[in-house]
DNA sequence: CTGCGATTGTTGCCTTGACAACAATTGTCC
DNA sequence: GGACAATTGTTGTCAAGGCAACAATCGCAG
């Protein structure tokens, strides 16, 4: 059961517009959040990800946020000059292992609060069960992809 | 009522990670139906805003898709050198009327269907409620922003 | 009408992501 | 074990957006 109809279509009240201004939004937000310590949201997501052990080597970092294996070894050269990560060489020796540093595990503190802050304030007057509904939602369309 | 919560955040099932990674697949289907035509989806979004009539101006169609003033004027030349718009002086020396040349409308045609079967096989396995309440979901999320 | 702030478009500079080519290493199939 | 494909990271190059500075024009307060 198709959705949009050629017919009919509206760009701008469909789903491609709509999320591409919510990730504008949200990362301007994010970015304000995070100037004190000049991060980019993409560099906080990589800080995140390694936080959070959902990550060790730039490859599995790639995958996860489907980032560029070139544009993500200049951010985590970006990275390791701030002091926030380094490089330990791992039993992997194509790969290199990534390792969050002191400085690196204290800004994912502010990383984290930084993102409950902007994702809180635009879902303001979201119920829990529509917040959650709206993750489903996305999930279920890049399960599509 | 706050959705997330600094000690059970979890940022790559949240709201932003979600938005972000679906953006970035709607995008890659969509260039890759527009291919043939060697258009971007940044491109494609204006002749599309130009066609349905929302803006004439490059400061509106800047404002409609919050676009960079500069990055519109560099794509607008591209697309003026593609043959699908041109500038016409308008009553606003300032500005100069955006005018859909014949091929621009055949083309904005092809871009309309493009979106629309991308988003439909994206939105695979949505009722139609389903798919409104995500438009409504993500415009209030825009609104509170 | 005049002066002044706001709007509009353009340009230059910088950053960053996408893509292609490549070298080193690993894993697999025979 | 050895050939060969796949994985991993790096580099160079290109395209595109963000930002700041600017000139032209507009609109409004006085």
């Amino acid at each position: 059961m198709p959705i949009y109809d050629v017919k009919t279509f509206r760009s701008r009240e469909a789903v491609g517009a709509l999320v591409g201004l919510t990730r504008k939004a949200i990362i301007e937000r994010l970015e304000s959040e995070l100037a004190p310590h000049g991060l980019s949201a993409a560099q906080s997501l990589v800080v995140l990800v390694l936080a959070q052990g959902m990550a060790d080597t730039a490859a599995g970092a790639c995958k996860l946020l489907s980032h560029d294996p070139g544009a993500m070894t200049r951010l985590l050269d970006r990275l390791q000059e701030k002091g926030l990560v380094r490089r330990v060489p791992g039993p992997d020796r194509r790969s290199a292992r990534l390792e969050l540093m002191p400085k690196g595990r204290r800004v994912y503190a502010e990383i984290n609060a930084a993102q409950v802050k902007v994702l809180n304030g635009m879902l303001r007057g979201f119920s829990p069960a529509e917040a959650r509904q709206l993750e489903s939602f996305l999930k279920r369309m890049l399960a599509n992809a």
